[in-house]
RNA sequence: GGCCCCAUCGUCUAGUGGCCUAGGACACCGCCCUCUCACGGCGGCGACAGGGGUUCAAAUCCCCUUGGGGUCACCA
């Protein structure tokens, strides 16, 4: 296959969602394992919808996840506007296309109208009068352009699918190629743009697949190639196999609030004085799946009905990064959905995947999104992974975390935390192991049922451990992990206890819960004052 | 609802007419390891949606049914 040319072409609308990053990787794939060339545009014709930090976000989440476009210059559409006009206005001297007239309202009510009388509405071009044409040049009315689309049958072959589809054209409709303000519409400069960048193949969506039909018409009305398309099955939510969508996280917020209120008995007030937010506002998002709480109100509530960002479902690019994935594994696991190398190989690099890509070992079936082989793949991959690569992901980390503690520790520090956390599943979960090393002493919370089970149950057995503990640890001479083993051991053994007897009250004592990484790692790591600062402090609660 | 696409364990998938008593991975369950949580090791549970054909032979080809998804914008 020479001189492949793929593209993605998204629209702003901020960080990158994962089928679209999905859609991205394939292309790259397609252009690397062929040595074409892979080309990214910015379809910014929604003039409403398309603001400059979308892009910049965008283009943030595409450069982390390694998928470089070769365009130096990135192609927007809303700066082609005089290349479409040209165009178009050729076909409307060639009555290829035609000026409509007919207002969004009254194209609603068209539709209306057929719905009522149960057929499928269609718009085909109709004469207007003069009489028409006057009114609506006096009410300062403007047309969109139309194109014609001929009634006839339409076919293509498609390298998704691995088949030819056929569409009878029975409700093909002229569709509009400019809108009213003068922006040609997606399907218009989509076309023009993949024949002018000398697009050879098209990976997109299934959502796409009937709009084909339109593309390729187009196409022959302009002279154009065809290029290869391929439709790449739908991402689905693993729960309800609806699509994986922006909402999803503020729907699971939403019900959190909601439980939150039952189970607390508490008021919609009682939340909004919680959460700083009014409580018309928090009405109004309760009551209506259509209204959304925007990132910054978010926070908010989940801090108070007791959410953590890990416990929202990841949808963007940028929500995998920021809970601690790494692009490797990201790409890996996306490749693997609507793609297969085929036999059992699952974890490939990138060089691997690029190796393996081919367009007919697509899968056609739609696959739902699952999160929990995800994150097996990314324990896989740290524990594989170099000690030097885990640093940098932990710093690109914390570069998106910036209120995270662990923005406190040095490089060296860092990775003594990535290796006495060795076997986590994600960086979010060094952070939660970790947090509490960075807390001031006095600061620590103990968690009660934790203090119930380790230090009070029979009888105060785990607080007399711990001052003996206490005792043996400050005169410790050597404040090494190793160090710390062989005296707390020595101890044990001489004392006739297990391990687990001693290790647990130290560990509750200076993390205030039950989990912490490896006891005498995380001695070492505190330090000798701060340790038995803590001990004395939870001596202290417990006496 | 019309039109279109799809259909193997709960999930992602292998399978391209005989290598299939259907393979792998995740999840789940059990045991082992163990200073906690994890990691890891061993084992287990678990699928060709249903019905008709074609063929010596069907998970694989064809048809119907059922189920799921997409799409019906001056959004992309």
């Amino acid at each position: 296959m020479p001189n492949v040319v793929t593209r993605f072409a998204p629209s702003p609308t901020g960080y990158l969602h994962v089928g679209g990053a999905r859609t991205a990787l394939f292309n790259w794939l397609l252009a690397r394992n062929t040595g074409g060339r892979f080309l990214l545009r910015i379809e910014d014709t929604d003039l409403a919808r398309s603001t400059e930090d979308a892009t910049r976000q965008l283009l943030e989440d595409l450069s982390w996840l390694g998928l470089k476009w070769d365009n130096e210059e990135l192609v927007y559409q809303s700066k082609r506007v005089d290349i479409y006009n040209k165009l178009i206005d050729g076909l409307l001297a060639k009555d290829l296309a035609y000026e409509a007239w007919e207002t969004p309202a009254e194209l609603d009510a068209m539709r209306q109208q057929a719905q009522r009388a149960k057929r499928p509405f269609i718009y085909r071009r109709r004469k207007y009068t003069e009489d028409e044409l006057k009114k609506f040049a006096d009410e300062g009315r403007k047309p969109v352009v139309r194109f014609v689309m001929p009634v006839k049958e339409y076919r293509f072959f498609d390298h998704g699918l691995g088949k030819e589809n056929v569409w009878t054209g029975r409700e093909s409709q002229d569709f509009v190629i400019r809108k009213t303000d003068g922006m040609p519409t997606y399907h218009f400069a989509v076309v023009v743009d993949d024949a002018e960048m000398g697009v050879t193949h098209i990976l997109r969506g299934l959502e796409h697949l009937l709009n084909t039909f339109n593309h390729i018409t187009l196409q022959e009305a302009l002279g154009y190639d065809r290029p290869n398309y391929a439709h790449l099955s739908v991402l689905l939510n693993p729960e309800d196999s609806s699509k994986l969508s922006k909402r999803d996280r503020d729907k699971r917020i939403r019900k959190r609030a909601q439980e939150w209120m039952r189970s607390t008995k508490k008021d919609v007030a009682a939340l909004a004085s919680a959460s700083t937010l009014t409580g018309e506002r928090l009405e109004e998002w309760l009551n209506a799946d259509t209204v959304q709480l925007d990132l910054s109100e978010q926070p908010k509530v989940m801090r108070v009905v007791g959410l953590k960002e890990t416990d929202l479902p990841e949808i963007m690019v940028h929500d995998f990064r920021k809970n601690g994935y790494v692009p490797e594994v990201l790409n890996n696991f996306l490749a693997l959905l609507g793609w297969s190398p085929g036999g059992d190989l699952e974890q490939m690099t990138m060089e691997q995947l690029v190796e393996k890509f081919s367009l007919d070992r697509l899968v056609s079936a739609n696959s739902k999104f699952n999160r929990d082989k995800l994150k097996s793949f990314s324990t896989d991959w740290f524990s594989k992974a170099s000690p030097e690569r885990s640093l940098a992901a932990i710093k690109d980390y914390l570069a998106v975390n910036p209120s995270s503690l662990l923005n406190q520790a040095n490089d060296a520090q860092l990775a003594d935390l990535l290796r006495m956390n060795a076997g986590f599943h994600i960086l979010a979960d060094v952070e939660e192991k970790s947090r509490f090393f960075f807390i001031p002493d006095d600061q620590i919370e103990y968690d009660t049922s934790a203090i119930d089970k380790v230090l009070l149950k029979n009888d105060k057995a785990g607080v007399a451990a711990l001052k003996a503990a206490r005792d043996v640890l400050a005169s410790a001479t050597d404040w090494s992990t190793h160090g710390l083993e062989t005296t707390v051991k020595t101890y044990c053994e001489q004392s006739g206890q297990g391990l687990g007897k001693v290790a647990q009250p130290l560990r509750l004592a200076i993390c205030g819960g039950a989990v912490s990484p490896p006891i005498f790692d995380s001695l070492a790591f505190l330090g000798r004052e701060k340790t038995l600062a803590r001990i004395d402090r939870c001596l202290s609660k417990v006496a």
